[in-house]
DNA sequence: ACTCTAATAT
DNA sequence: AATATTAGAG
């Protein structure tokens, strides 16, 4: 097993890195053991807590539909280690229908992991010969394809946003024509509707599927496949880097917080890209403020409060059923964590409390106690109190206090300097944020454009930024009256 | 033991 | 940039 592979799992599954662990050796660290044992098995890796347990076969109708969520290209390992059923896959598997959309990027890096797979299990020889086929003739077809692409868009100026592929899986039931419902999907609702619906079909139109798409469309096996073989995701590649960062990150980061910190940087991304991908690709349909979290491989969210032992064991244990993604929306952060991880031998050793993302129901509980309880007493113990939420600790509201302040004071300070009211210290003045430029739901999130279709766009870019944002988007200057656009 | 601010670390 | 942590003083 490749130490990057080994590296990128842990990463992946927040496991720190054993500083003895010498690659060289070919030893797995101990702390490997924690991967997931179908997943481990899938990559190789040796496990140590035990023969992997089997998995329950999924009926006709589950891989049907699993196929048309995830796509038909899952090596077949890994789809053994997510609760597949790798033949019933290969019996339903269309050969080559599949390999028309694909982008290039993602054919070798699916090969590669197949390849790599291979190369672990059996003789290599062989295996890497018609891998080599495969690949050559997957070339040829992508190059066909793209030939033919090129001459189409020439033809009739039909774009397609590679891969805007809206991510929510529900439309396509049956895998032939799951990828022609996409681009039916895609043109619906994606910006690219008037251009690509209105051009006219070319003879070419046909033969041509114009939008290629992720077949493989659970984020999180996506990205793991890509962390594991250091291949840079295509889709994320591609999307502008403000995607997540600004109107997603709320709930990006929620999934990636029930994990212990890590000191691989390297893999620290990838699991927060792996989170980023797997928010877009849920999409979140529906308003923030409604439905309940659903809890498959998203540890941190949950209308109860987590256990972080319990987020571990759940983010461990490999699911037996394809995760379908159920829309969710951002909910009251919740969280309570345990201070221990359970080692292989039994031992525990203490676990760094994730660090706290004060999401915007956060804050608003954060500002209403604040106003409760008046300047005299918002004290961070008794915010703390006020707030109720299980795991906030003390020093968590005495930092966000102390932002808070700090923007408020430069607010005041700011706006009415020749007033005769400068505050010394802990002004909890009334709202001087009338400044609402109340944008006409103009701008399109880069991320929900790219990566998740229009449902969840509508309400990934919530409200506009009333005043309980303004410590979670400090930008509501009152100079930039106008556009704002998704801060 | 708590709070505050500033500085610094992650 | 956001949050955590620490220091030092009250």
């Amino acid at each position: 097993m490749a130490y990057d592979a080994v590296q990128a799992l842990q990463g992946f599954y927040g496991i720190k890195e054993d500083a003895s662990f010498d690659p060289s050796a070919g030893l797995v660290p101990l702390t490997s053991s924690l991967i997931p044992p179908l997943v481990a098995q899938a990559f190789g890796l040796p496990t140590l807590g035990g023969a992997p347990t089997p998995q329950p076969q999924p009926t006709l109708a589950q891989t049907q539909h699993a196929q048309s969520v995830y796509g038909t290209m899952m090596n077949p390992a890994l789809m053994g280690a997510f609760g597949f059923s790798g033949a019933q896959y290969a019996a339903t598997m269309q050969p080559q229908s599949h390999l028309a959309g694909l982008p290039m990027g993602y054919l070798q890096a699916l090969a590669a992991a197949s390849q790599h797979h291979q190369q672990q299990q059996q003789q290599q020889q062989q295996q890497q010969q018609s891998t080599a086929a495969l690949l050559a003739q997957t070339a040829g077809a992508l190059h066909a394809h793209t030939a033919a692409l090129a001459a189409a868009a020439r033809a009739a100026p039909a774009t397609s946003s590679a891969m805007s592929q809206p991510l929510m899986p529900a439309a396509s039931q049956d895998g032939t024509a799951g990828r022609a419902a996409s681009c039916e999907q895609d043109r619906t609702t994606t910006t690219a509707t008037a251009r690509t619906s209105s051009g006219p079909p070319s003879s070419l139109g046909a033969a041509v599927r114009p939008t290629p798409s992720l077949p493989f469309q659970n984020p999180l096996m996506v990205q793991n496949l890509y962390a594991a073989f250091a291949q840079p995701h295509p889709a994320y590649v591609q999307s502008p880097a403000t995607s997540f960062a600004s109107t997603l990150a709320p709930y990006a980061v929620h999934s990636y917080y029930a994990r212990p910190h890590d000191a691989n940087a390297a893999a620290m991304a990838a699991a927060a890209a792996a989170a980023a991908a797997a928010t877009s690709a849920y999409g979140y349909p529906q308003a923030p403020s409604s439905a309940a979290c659903n809890g498959a491989f998203h540890p941190g969210y949950g209308a109860t409060p987590l256990d972080y032992s319990a987020a571990l064991a759940a983010a461990y244990r490999p699911v037996a059923a394809p995760a379908i993604p159920v829309p969710s929306s951002g909910q009251q952060q919740c969280q309570s964590m345990g201070e221990e991880e359970y080692m292989d031998d039994g031992s525990t050793r203490a676990i760094k409390r994730p660090r706290l993302v004060w999401t915007p129901q956060l804050h608003k509980k954060f500002e209403s106690a604040v106003h409760k309880l008046g300047v005299e007493k918002a004290v961070p113990k008794n915010i703390m109190q006020e707030m109720n939420i299980d795991g906030l600790t003390r020093e968590n509201v005495a930092s966000h206090l102390q932002k808070y302040r700090m923007l408020r004071r430069r607010d005041v300070t700011s706006s009415e300097g020749r007033d005769s009211d400068s505050r010394t210290a802990g002004t909890k003045r009334s709202e001087p944020e009338s400044t609402r430029p109340a944008p006409a739901a103009t701008t399109q999130t880069t991320s929900t454009l790219d990566c998740s279709g229009g449902a969840a766009s509508a309400l990934t870019v919530p409200q506009p930024i009333s005043s309980s944002a303004a410590l979670l988007a400090p930008s509501s200057a009152p100079s930039s009256a106008t556009a704002t656009p998704v801060m």
